[in-house]
DNA sequence: GCGATCAGCT
DNA sequence: CACAGCTGATCGC
């Protein structure tokens, strides 16, 4: 959160990402960009009243962050009042003050929230005059990473080359392969969208376009269409009913095809009561936020909130382990790993397995934590899970390795990145570490079974791909479009002749040898959580792409529903009512019940 | 009812 | 711990 009050002290007739308090008195206003923390009280009545009746005060900012802005109907009242102004472009605005004049106070810089380069200050033209620097009085910076610990930051390039290559060698791995990218802001990831889409020929699954609207280079990257392999929509709140309720015993009533009872039995197994703890846990009904004088005479209510309340339940079941670098944290869920690696997992075998029938999609968020939720995590699991989550601490699979973002300079040689430098070299470095030495201890556990993107897949442990297209990672800088770049001329609001003509692939990229890999399968189980759709089920077969196409959905307004949707087989059929009372039957008197796999393919 | 603020969460 | 949000509760107007 800025702390910056939003006044400068040489110019306090003038307002900067602040719009509350003192700074209904301004003269004039400015925003740098469009984000919450930096537009506190933009929306204000107060500022609203201020408006009508200074008709002279306008916000300052740049096209794009107008356009973002006057999207949200909250703040479409500020339409006649914003004044864009490009950026890169020496632009006067004349604000006589007439206790001090204009601009006696010397110059200032105001940097809003920024990244650059090292090196990248003394290319800035406008910071320079005569030859030389500037002389800037006073400069109002950004310090979000004014620390010992963020001295060594990646470079956009770096990260953006990280990210592509772990998406890539992700989705390429079938077509139900999908990466999630947690984006916390709503704005400043279009770089990363564009990029991602460019690269791969894969659409950025979002929630809402609409922002966009006059900025086709970036819309053409963005889609609403559930069915693309790259989500940034908001994650569908990721609360699981059977953690939250707790039960002792959790018995299934539908066996999916392909599974039996014990199975699913045993994935319901580790959200009960019985295996988390023997005693009962009672969630709190809640914590009076603020101290309130009234009086409660009955005892028994006192008892009700008296102090220490039970600890909250949060049960995060071991369904995905998550490595945690610096600043992405990448969770992958692998259920075609290698039977080397597989071996390798230890004790966590068996766990991994089970998991990995329930989620199949890598979770990319942003973290810059060194511990995140270390303390939810048993001590047990802590030790030994080790090498297990990320093939690229296998020699022989070019998935990107993170720690070298999180390098220092000195360590990465000439040749680029080639050669990797082992994790052993990077201890010292002053610079985050990607892989602490405690890197088990900083496995993420977390729950992210929702029935809404299960999709359980059994197969041999041959079936996946060499991942021999995987480039190594560059680290080249590519300065490609960026928001900021198309404000230089990309993106022009409302001028339609400068649009050029849509350069994106529409297909979904699925190499050929990924794609046959999926014929030598035995078997593909995916469940999806429409009412009335069938549990599918396709044995030795391929999905021909077509038809897969052609069964995504296109409903933008079903998102929350489910985001990640994946679609059914095509060629299956519901299960015979027969057989469902037969497995009905079985449950009721408590049989076990066993579905052979041969014998649901012959139904199907 | 609305906005501001805070707690809690990711 | 900060980021950049979101949701819900509470309180004042």
């Amino acid at each position: 959160m800025s702390s910056f009050e939003g006044q400068m002290a040489e110019y306090p007739t003038i307002s900067i990402d602040r719009f509350d308090r003192e700074n209904l008195r301004a003269r004039a206003y400015f925003l740098s960009h469009c984000h919450k923390d930096h537009m506190k009280g933009l929306r204000a009545p107060a500022l609203k009243r201020r408006l009508e009746c200074s008709l002279k005060v306008y916000l300052y900012c740049s096209p794009v962050t107008k356009e973002l802005l006057l999207t949200s109907p909250k703040y479409r009242f500020w339409e006649k009042r914003i004044i864009s102004i490009e950026i890169e472009t020496p632009t006067q605005i004349s604000l006589v003050d007439e206790a001090s004049g204009e601009g006696n106070n010397g110059t200032v810089l105001y940097t809003g929230d920024f990244r650059l380069a090292k090196g990248e200050a003394a290319r800035m033209e406008l910071l320079h005059s005569g030859g030389r620097v500037k002389d800037i009085q006073s400069v109002y910076l950004d310090t979000t990473f004014c620390d010992p610990r963020f001295y060594q930051i990646p470079s956009r390039g770096e990260c953006l080359s990280g990210i592509l290559e772990l998406v890539r060698s992700w989705i390429t791995r079938s077509p139900y392969h999908v990466v999630w990218l947690n984006c916390k802001a709503a704005y400043g990831y279009e770089y990363l969208f564009t990029n991602l889409s460019e690269e791969l020929g894969v659409q950025i699954h979002v929630d809402k376009l609409d922002m966009f609207r006059n900025m086709p280079d970036i819309l053409h990257h963005l889609t609403t269409d559930r069915g693309t392999q790259i989500h940034a929509c908001r994650h569908p709140k990721i609360k699981d009913f059977l953690s939250y309720i707790c039960p002792v015993n959790a018995y299934p009533n539908v066996i999916p095809l392909g599974t039996t009872m014990d199975k699913v039995r045993e994935i319901l197994k580790p959200l009960c009561r019985s295996s988390q703890s023997i005693q009962p846990k009672y969630k709190p009904l809640g914590k009076l936020k603020r101290a309130r004088t009234i009086r409660v005479d009955s005892e028994e209510e006192d008892e009700l909130f008296d102090d220490p309340l039970p600890v909250p339940l949060r049960h995060k079941v071991p369904y995905q382990l998550t490595l945690h670098p610096e600043v992405f944290s990448m969770t992958v869920i692998s259920q075609n790993q290698p039977e080397e690696l597989r071996q390798s997992t230890g004790c966590f075998k068996t766990e991994r397995i089970q998991n990995s029938l329930l989620t199949n999609f890598i979770d990319c968020e942003e973290s810059n934590s060194e511990s995140e939720e270390e303390s939810e995590i048993p001590s047990s699991m802590q030790e030994d899970v080790g090498p297990v989550t990320l093939p690229q601490q296998k020699a022989d699979v070019d998935v990107p390795q993170w720690e070298v973002f999180f390098k220092r300079k000195d360590d990465i040689t000439d040749e680029g990145l080639e050669n990797f430098p082992s994790s052993t070299e990077t201890r010292g470095s002053q610079s985050p570490k990607l892989f602490s030495d405690s890197d088990g201890e900083s496995t993420h556990i977390s729950s992210q079974n929702s029935s809404q993107s299960t999709h359980i897949t059994e197969q041999g442990s041959q079936g996946w791909d060499s991942q021999s297209d995987t480039v190594l990672l560059s680290s080249q800088e590519k300065n490609i479009g960026d928001i900021t770049t198309l404000n230089k001329g990309a993106y022009r609001p409302k001028d339609k002749e400068n649009i050029p003509t849509s350069q994106m692939e529409q297909n979904v990229l699925c190499p050929k040898d990924t794609y046959s890999d999926l014929k030598s399968r035995d078997l593909e189980v995916t469940t999806t959580p429409t009412v009335g759709e069938p549990t599918t089920l396709s044995g030795g077969k391929h999905i021909p792409e077509k038809n897969r196409s052609l069964n995504l959905s296109t409903q933008a307004d079903s998102q929350s529903s489910s985001d990640f949707e994946i679609p059914s087989t095509p060629e299956v059929e519901l299960p015979k009512q027969e057989h469902l009372y037969y497995l009905y039957e079985k449950m009721a008197t408590g049989e076990s019940i066993v579905v052979e796999r041969k014998c649901s393919l012959l139904d199907i």
